[in-house]
DNA sequence: TGGTCTAGAGATGCTGTTCT
DNA sequence: AGAACAGCATCTCTAGACCA
């Protein structure tokens, strides 16, 4: 009885060490895989850091084009802070042709080009500037027929002056309308033509006040 | 305490109308 | 004819209620 006791506990101990062995395997194959994950993730990171920079660059060096001067460049450190905040938050969306939506960069983007090109929307066809404008985001890598971002213009205004006529106080950092703050400086600035036309407008429909005056 | 649902407000796109 | 504007539908987000 004893030797049979023995050859159990040795046939025990023996399964007990083969399944040992099993799940160590298992664990490194495990580990293996989440290795090349992490790995693939990294490379993927890497991609999407070079893809932003090289439109970056774009953006600035077609702005210098258009202004025929240099810019001061924010250290990397407050660029990193600034994308990582909007990106943790937002989410934000690379520009996608089957995507509706405009992104928060593309919507920046827009107000850019648009303001750079806004001495020849005083003169003349704008149709033509529109191409322009949807030619400046195309170089950035956002694709975007002139008449999108016309209307994304339009849009954008008639909101910004719909919130401002309004009367509300935005708190700040407020979840979308980035471009809000932009159009605010441009609109004080009087930089943005259309919307100091529209602010005569408004006035003069309110008070019977010649646009002229 | 965390997950799900819902109402309401904000934000956006599309389309028709008016204006220049 | 093209630009500007207005209205409406739809999407998105968030706070609060409810439940397991």
């Amino acid at each position: 009885m004893v030797k049979k006791l023995m050859d159990r506990q040795e046939q025990m101990h023996k399964q007990l060490i083969e399944m040992l062995e099993k799940k160590e395997e298992e664990r490194i194959i495990r580990e293996e895989a989440w290795k090349q994950q992490e790995v693939e993730r990294a490379r993927r990171d890497v991609e999407l850091r070079a893809e932003e920079t090289s439109r970056n660059l774009a953006l600035i060096a077609f702005l210098e084009n258009l202004l025929g001067e240099d810019f001061q460049i924010p250290k990397s450190s407050e660029v990193t802070s600034v994308v990582k905040d909007e990106g943790e938050v937002h989410g934000d969306i690379r520009s996608d042709p089957c995507n509706r939506r405009w992104p928060k960069s593309e919507v920046q983007a827009l107000v850019s080009v648009r303001t750079c090109l806004d001495h020849k929307f005083l003169k003349g066809a704008k149709g033509s500037v529109w191409e322009e404008v949807a030619d400046g985001l195309g170089k950035m890598g956002y694709i975007r027929t002139a008449k999108k971002c016309k209307e994304k213009w339009e849009n954008i205004n008639k909101y910004y002056k719909r919130t401002i006529d309004s009367g509300k106080t935005r708190p700040k950092n407020y979840r979308s309308c980035p471009y809000f703050h932009e159009l605010d400086s441009l609109y004080k600035k009087g930089l943005l033509n259309q919307g100091a036309g529209n602010c005569v407008k408004i006035e003069t429909e309110n008070k019977n006040v010649d646009p002229e005056e």
